[in-house]
Order: structure tokens, then C-alpha cells, then sequence
DNA sequence: CGAGCCCGGGG
DNA sequence: GTGTACGGGCTCG
């Protein structure tokens, strides 16, 4: 029998003949794509029983009734399994059907001889993975069985031992990026009526931009069609055509896909791009995104966001932005307002062009730049780089402790249903130790951090819910240093948690020593970073795991416990900072920042080698940097430990900012100026009387009604029906009126209004911007609402107060803006 | 203070 | 589809 070799792309499940199939989007060697269906799959979970013959017997029997199908268990077979720490016997209960799974574990869960079901809620998709040992992008190896017959527009085979082959995974990856421009008068465009007018592509040795005006042009890349519906068939068959392994663009899932399928309903041509002719599947509700089978879309957007957004210095994640910082290349500088008018004319639509094709060329470049990180993150957990890029973090930790599961013969600990939620979410405790700051400037600082400080915690004192509390070293363990509760962790076994993270962290030690040892392979180097950073995130969960209210393996007093050590370890450090003769100016959670006053950067050194000898297991304390100066914020403490405030200045002249927050677009234009001013002025000119005289300034001009009406304006977007609304915003209630006066308010209608003087609280006192005159707005909401919070918490550092802000000469009438 | 709502990215 | 993001901030009730 012939063996068929191929790249996993991507896979569904399929239901031929009554029964499930698994379907594989692969890749060959040769650069052709295929599809191949895995029927040796079936779909199960588990039950821990009571009396496990009762349970048998009555599951052969059992039939539960849905809408469009019977589900009845086919098959049943006792394995032992670890749970939790505990040895059990549990059965593992084989369905007809994929949704026969949670609709028999529903029903049988009731029973008084069940004592829980497990693992009924894991797409079977991902558990075909898992059992298989299977790794997307990686090569695989099937029995060709028989070729399959099919509406598809790639052959398609039945196969049968499936199995990962050892080393090769898809590098050269054909990966096409995209891009639309939309008309749009004044809002965001609406794709009920306002039409695609432009889409561009950008991939290896192509580009390409397809629009329906026609106009004479040096570029030949620019392409002509007759109109948006043709536009539409164009952008369908190059993707078709080209079949890219990737299809990448920036906020596709949340814009461009959307906006597609909308104009092509109208035009009602089918979104079936996929390699099987099925159409376009968007995920719904709060997380919209486009799977297209057979070609793996990535919204690099998605990506960014969940898994960069941490390291980027800049807290706006719009394209400009990100390839700025990464990339160090910008987007075309075009009027996109004036797009209308260019449409419209037929005047200068080459430029929107060329900033149309720039924009998929970033995109594609940004795709290229973080796909290591996309591979070792799909391998890492050995999902399909689609859902790879649009999960959580919790999901990553989750997922890979899932994956590891079945070599340790762990059965899954369930999700919580909705009131164990409640009730996980009202569970706080104490997080990380902050020393606060006396907020001002410091010379000469040290800063100070534990490596991996809660992973290596978890490693070094074998935290987790399946060690702790054991019954076995009641008495004989130490207790954790948590501020309430007794906690102690098994000293005779090691836990499952425990174990998995220090595999973690050991292979992530191993790969930068081989990053350290090869420092000439610079190819090679950025694979190995890209996958020591994937272990490195995926350490850094499991902390926040353990206490994310969604876990499976939640544990609120393994939690406790860590920060718990956490607390004590970076207290002694301090205390021993401080007998040493360091001034301890800041610390929060695993770093301290000292001063060194009168010693120097060698006695720095010193320090952290006597505090990394007493430390247990694979803690180490590290050190940062030397800073010449800085500024610190007071820190604002949460549940889950404290956010970071201050900006230092590196010995190479660099800023460092951490935790100011970006002023959301729905605020006033005027408190976004300010507040970016104001950093300017601190940061760079390091004058925080020029900083204070500039607010002071604007402040005035707010009182003396003289900032213009643009930039005191605020927007915020109606998401539903006026009527449907419960509770009476600002913006819902000038949507009111402007209802009343024969506007379309319609969901998706961006509301601008202006807060005027008035009585009372601010929803009775907002005007649309035309029916309010020049002057008319409140500047004490401006000054309080808006401008102050702005740059608040900067002021408070430097050690003003909010009424350092008061303008000479008007005391009086600004007192009662700062009651 | 809790509940309700909007924001992000995109044009 | 072996479902239903997320954390932060503002305003109303």
C-alpha cells in the first residue's frame, strides 16, 4: 500500500455515513494541497464512577433523543487514571457521534452512581491530536486508503495509521496577505451600503491592487474590473488560484472578512473559497473570525495583540504602530478622509493605491517577522496555528497541560459551571509585595529581578492542586508563608503542575545555552529565540492559570501559597538590601530598585550572588540594569499585584516607559493633547514647572470657553437599538434626540456629543456638536472629567497637587472642581 | 458600590 | 458545535 507524506495545515471533522471523520488540510512536498479523512476516530470521555458494573450496564442501554439525532454509547472500558493527585478507576465512554459526547455526559451526570464525567468538552478535533501525537505544520505519514470522491476543489484520500515523521515542519510557507479600502463618508464605513473600493495583495514576488475606476497609472500592478461584484469574484479567485498555505491580514477577523462577506450577500456570491467548496466560517458573537478550509487565515492582528502587545513600547496597536516598532516601517501618509472625494472625482487614486498595497506589504511583512513565533507556539501545544493565534493565554496553558496529560495518565479536572464562576471571582487574596515609591527623581539606580519568579516558585516548592495538602507529609512538610490558611506541598512525589513547568524551564535554559554557544547561526538563532520565548510565556502562565476563575486545574490556595513565597522571598531580599547599606527606593512583585548612594555597581554584584546562594531549586535573582536617572508613579495596587508606573532613563540615553495608560479614543481630543504634551515635556526636557505652566495654561483656556468645539467633542458608537437600551448613557441619550429629530441612529452609528453647563448629571445636559455654540461646553466636566485624569496620576508623581493645577486669579471658581 | 456598557483594530 | 474573549474604565442606579 502506498504511504502519502504531507504538512498538516489545518483540519475539521466531517459526518459521512452516520459516523464522524476526521478531515486533514494538508500540504505535499511537492507544494499540492489535499485533503485526507482519518475514520479510525472515535469520539469519547470519561466517567468516575461509584460502582463502575452499574455504570456499564446501564450506558449500553442508554439513548438520548436530541433535535436531529439519537446519541447512544457504542463501546465502554475501565482504565486507571490519575486524578487530581488521586488513583481512580475510571471508564472511558465511547459515542456514536461527536455530539453524542456532551448530550449523554449531560444526562448521565445526574445519576447517583456517577460520580463526575471528564473530557466531554475538548473539540474532538483536538483530541484526535492529542491521542494521535500529532503536530500541525510538522510532516506526517498515512496508508493511502483510496481516493475520496467529492465536490473539492483538491483530491481528496481515505487513510489510515496516521503518524508525525520526526523533523521536517513547513518553513517555506507561501503566505499571501490582503487588504481592502472601503468608501465611507464620515464614520467608520457601513457595509450595508457603503462599497469595497479597493483590495490589495501582497505575498513573495506579488502584488497587486484591483479596483473599478478606471485611471491611468505607472503602476502595473494596479489592476481594472468593472465594478464592486467583479471586485469581489476577482478577490475570490486569486485567493482560490494562489491557494496560499497563509493568508494573513490586520484585523481581518473583526473588519475585512466581515465587510466581505456583507458585500458579497449582496451580490449573493458564495464566500467558498475553501479547498472542500465550503464557504467562509465566522465564528460569532464577541470573537468574530474567518476559517477558510484548507487555507490558514491569520489575522496577525489577533496575534499581536494576545501574545506581542506585552513587549511593544507602544500602547496603540494600530497597524501604523506596530510596524513602526517592529518592522521600522510606516504606513503611506495619506488623507483618508479625503478617499471620498478622490472616489467620487476620479482624482488621485493612484496614491490610495500605493497606501492600499502598503498597507497588505506591512501586513505581510509583520506575518513573515512573527512566524517562528506562530510555529512554536502551534508546536508547543499542537493546535492549528488558526486557533493558535486567536487564544488567551489561560487557553495556551490549558492546552499544553491537556497535551501532556495522557503520558502521565492524568484525566482533565472539568471547566466550572457558572455559579462556581461567581464564586471564583469573588475569591481574591493578597497578590505580589509592593514597596511604594516616593514618587519623584532618582540618580543612579539598580534595579533588581527574580527570573521567572512564580514558575520558578512552583518548581522549587512542588506547587500544585495535585501535591498539596497530601496526606502523606501532614506535619512533616513546611507550611507555605501565605497570610491565611495552611498549605503545605507533597515532599515524596512530584506533582503533575510542578513537573510540567519544570520541564518548561529547564528547555528554555537549554536553548539559550545553545543560543549563547552558536552565536554565528543567525538564522538559527532567531528560531531558538522564538521558542525560548514561547516556553518563557507559557511559564509565566501557569501562575495566573492556577488562579484564572476559567481553569481546569484552578487552584485558589496554590495561588496563595506562590504569591505567599513570592512575598517572602522578595522581602528578605529587601531587608538584606537594606543591612548591606542600599536604599531601597521601589519594589513590586519580583524586582527591587535600589539606590546605590555611596557604594558601587561591583558591590551590586556581590549582593545578588549572596542572595542567589540561599535560594532553593532553580530561583535565581538577576540584575536588570544600571539607570542614571528616573521617575517613579505611585502604584496602584489590584488583586492580582500591582501595575508598574515610572519611567527611567538608560545609561544609552533610552526612556523606558512602563504603565501609562493611553487616553481611549473616546475621550476629548483636548485630554489626549495634554497628556501627551505633558509626557513630552517630563520625559524629554525633564521640566516638570514647564510640564505644570502648560496645563495651567490649557486649563485656563478651558475656563475661558476658548478650545474649539473638535476638540472637546466625544464619540462613542451605539451597539444596539436605542429601545433596547436599559441604562441611559451620555450617548444613548443624545441618540434620542437625535432620533427625535428624524436622524437614523441606527446600531454601529458613532453618537458625537458635547457635555454643556447645565444641572445635574450629565446625560441630561449633552448636545450634539451643531446645536451647542462655541463656548457653550462645561469646562468644569472638561477639567475633571477629562483633562485631569489625563495627566493626574503624572502630576502626583512629581509631587504636585491637584490644586497646584488652580490658575492664579480664578481660585474661586475652580474650588468646587476639585471637591 | 455593583451592574451595564464601551473600547480595542479596521475606513 | 466535545460553543459563547478580556481586562479596564466610565457612568448610572
Amino acid at each position: 500500500m502506498a504511504k502519502i507524506h504531507f504538512f498538516l495545515l489545518d483540519l475539521t471533522y466531517k459526518i459521512i455515513n452516520d459516523k464522524a471523520q476526521i478531515c486533514l488540510f494538508g500540504r505535499t512536498p511537492e507544494g499540492e494541497k489535499v485533503m485526507l479523512f482519518d475514520p479510525d476516530f472515535k469520539p469519547y470521555f470519561y466517567v468516575i464512577p461509584n460502582k463502575a458494573s452499574q455504570v456499564i450496564n446501564k450506558l449500553k442501554k442508554i439513548k438520548v433523543e436530541k433535535r436531529d439525532f439519537t446519541a447512544n454509547v457504542e463501546e465502554t472500558e475501565i482504565i486507571s487514571k490519575d486524578y487530581l493527585g488521586e488513583e481512580v478507576e475510571a471508564i472511558k465512554v465511547y459515542t456514536n457521534l461527536p455530539r453524542a459526547v456532551p448530550a449523554i455526559s449531560n444526562e448521565i451526570r445526574k445519576w447517583d452512581i456517577v460520580k463526575s464525567c471528564h473530557e466531554y468538552d475538548i473539540k474532538f478535533t483536538n483530541k484526535y491530536l492529542i491521542d494521535k501525537g500529532l503536530t500541525p505544520m510538522k510532516m506526517h505519514q498515512a496508508e493511502l486508503i483510496e481516493e475520496v470522491q467529492g465536490q473539492y476543489k483538491v483530491k481528496a484520500y481515505s487513510i489510515s495509521g496516521i503518524e508525525q515523521t520526526e523533523g521536517d515542519y513547513l518553513e517555506h510557507m507561501d503566505i499571501l496577505a490582503f487588504d481592502i479600502e472601503t468608501y465611507f463618508t464620515k464614520n467608520m464605513p457601513n457595509p450595508e451600503k457603503d462599497p469595497i473600493i479597493m483590495i490589495s495583495f501582497y505575498g513573495s514576488k506579488y502584488r497587486k491592487v484591483i479596483t473599478y475606476k478606471k485611471f491611468r497609472t505607472k503602476h502595473d500592478y494596479i489592476e481594472f474590473v468593472d465594478d464592486e461584484s467583479h471586485l469581489l469574484e476577482r478577490f475570490k479567485e486569486i485567493i482560490e488560484k494562489r491557494s496560499p498555505d497563509i493568508l494573513t491580514a490586520y484585523n481581518s477577523d473583526g473588519f475585512d472578512f466581515p465587510y466581505i462577506r456583507q458585500r458579497a450577500k449582496k451580490y449573493k456570491i458564495d464566500m467558498d473559497m475553501g479547498v472542500d467548496n465550503v464557504k467562509v466560517k465566522f465564528g460569532r458573537g464577541n470573537m468574530p473570525s474567518a476559517r477558510i478550509n484548507g487555507i490558514i487565515h491569520i489575522d496577525i492582528y489577533q496575534f499581536v495583540r494576545r501574545y506581542i502587545r506585552e513587549q511593544l513600547k507602544t500602547d496603540s496597536l494600530k497597524l501604523d504602530n506596530v510596524a513602526q516598532e517592529i518592522l521600522g516601517e510606516r504606513k503611506i501618509e495619506v488623507d483618508i478622509k479625503g478617499m471620498k472625494k478622490a472616489w467620487d472625482d476620479n482624482k488621485g487614486l493612484e496614491n490610495y493605491a500605493e497606501y492600499n498595497l502598503q498597507d497588505s506589504k506591512l501586513t505581510y511583512d509583520l506575518c513573515v517577522r512573527f512566524m517562528p513565533n506562530i510555529m512554536e507556539f502551534t508546536k508547543l501545544v499542537s493546535i492549528p496555528p488558526f486557533n493558535v493565534v486567536r487564544m488567551g493565554f489561560s487557553q495556551v496553558v490549558e492546552r499544553y497541560l491537556l497535551k501532556q496529560a495522557p503520558k502521565y495518565r492524568v484525566i482533565a479536572p472539568n471547566k466550572p459551571a457558572h455559579d462556581e464562576i461567581k464564586k471564583r471571582r469573588a475569591d481574591t487574596y493578597p497578590g505580589g509585595f509592593v514597596y511604594q515609591p516616593t514618587p519623584g527623581m532618582y540618580k543612579a539606580i539598580v534595579v533588581l529581578d527574580f527570573r521567572s519568579l512564580y514558575p520558578t516558585i512552583i518548581s522549587a516548592h512542588n506547587i500544585g492542586p495535585g501535591t498539596i495538602n497530601c496526606s502523606c507529609c501532614q506535619g512533616e512538610s513546611e507550611t507555605a508563608p501565605t497570610e491565611k490558611g495552611k498549605f503545605w506541598f507533597c515532599r515524596k512525589k512530584r506533582g503533575f503542575i510542578p513537573t510540567i513547568i519544570n520541564d518548561v524551564i529547564s528547555r528554555r535554559m537549554r536553548i539559550k545555552e545553545i543560543i549563547k554557544r552558536e552565536k554565528n547561526d543567525k538564522g538559527g538563532k532567531m528560531l531558538l529565540d522564538a521558542r525560548q520565548y514561547s516556553l518563557k510565556i507559557m511559564a509565566n502562565s501557569f501562575y495566573g492559570y492556577l488562579a484564572f476563575f476559567g481553569s481546569r486545574w484552578y487552584s485558589i490556595e496554590c495561588a496563595r501559597s506562590i504569591t505567599g513565597y513570592a512575598r517572602y522571598y522578595i522581602k528578605d531580599t529587601i531587608k538584606k538590601a537594606e543591612e548591606e547599606g542600599f536604599n531601597v527606593i521601589y519594589s513590586d512583585t519580583d524586582s527591587v530598585f535600589l539606590t546605590l548612594g555611596s557604594k558601587t555597581k561591583d558591590d551590586a554584584i556581590g549582593f545578588r550572588d549572596r542572595i542567589n546562594k540561599e535560594l532553593p531549586g532553580i530561583m535565581e535573582l538577576e540584575l536588570e540594569g544600571f539607570f542614571p536617572s528616573g521617575i517613579f508613579v505611585s502604584a496602584k495596587m489590584g488583586p492580582y499585584g500591582a501595575k508598574k508606573k515610572y519611567a527611567l532613563l538608560s545609561e544609552s540615553g533610552k526612556m523606558k516607559i512602563t504603565g501609562f495608560e493611553t487616553v481611549r479614543s473616546n475621550w476629548s481630543e483636548i485630554a489626549k493633547e495634554v497628556q501627551e504634551e505633558v509626557l513630552r515635556i517630563i520625559l524629554k526636557e525633564n521640566d516638570k514647572e514647564k510640564a505644570l505652566e502648560y496645563t495651567k495654561t490649557v486649563i485656563q483656556r478651558l475656563i475661558d470657553g476658548k478650545v474649539s468645539k473638535d476638540k472637546i467633542v466625544m464619540h462613542t458608537q451605539l451597539t444596539k437599538d436605542i429601545s433596547e437600551y436599559t441604562s441611559i448613557g451620555p450617548h444613548v441619550a443624545v441618540a434620542k434626540k437625535m432620533h427625535d429629530s428624524g436622524f437614523d441612529v441606527s446600531p454601529g452609528t458613532i453618537i458625537t456629543y458635547i457635555v454643556c453647563k447645565g444641572k445635574g448629571i450629565i446625560r441630561d445636559r449633552v448636545k450634539m456638536p451643531e446645536e451647542c455654540g462655541e463656548g457653550e461646553y462645561d469646562s468644569e466636566y472638561y477639567i475633571n472629567n477629562q483633562v485631569i485624569p489625563s495627566i493626574n496620576k503624572i502630576f502626583e508623581v512629581l509631587g504636585y497637587d491637584k490644586k497646584d493645577l488652580y490658575v492664579e486669579g480664578d481660585q474661586k471658581d475652580l474650588k468646587s472642581f476639585f471637591s
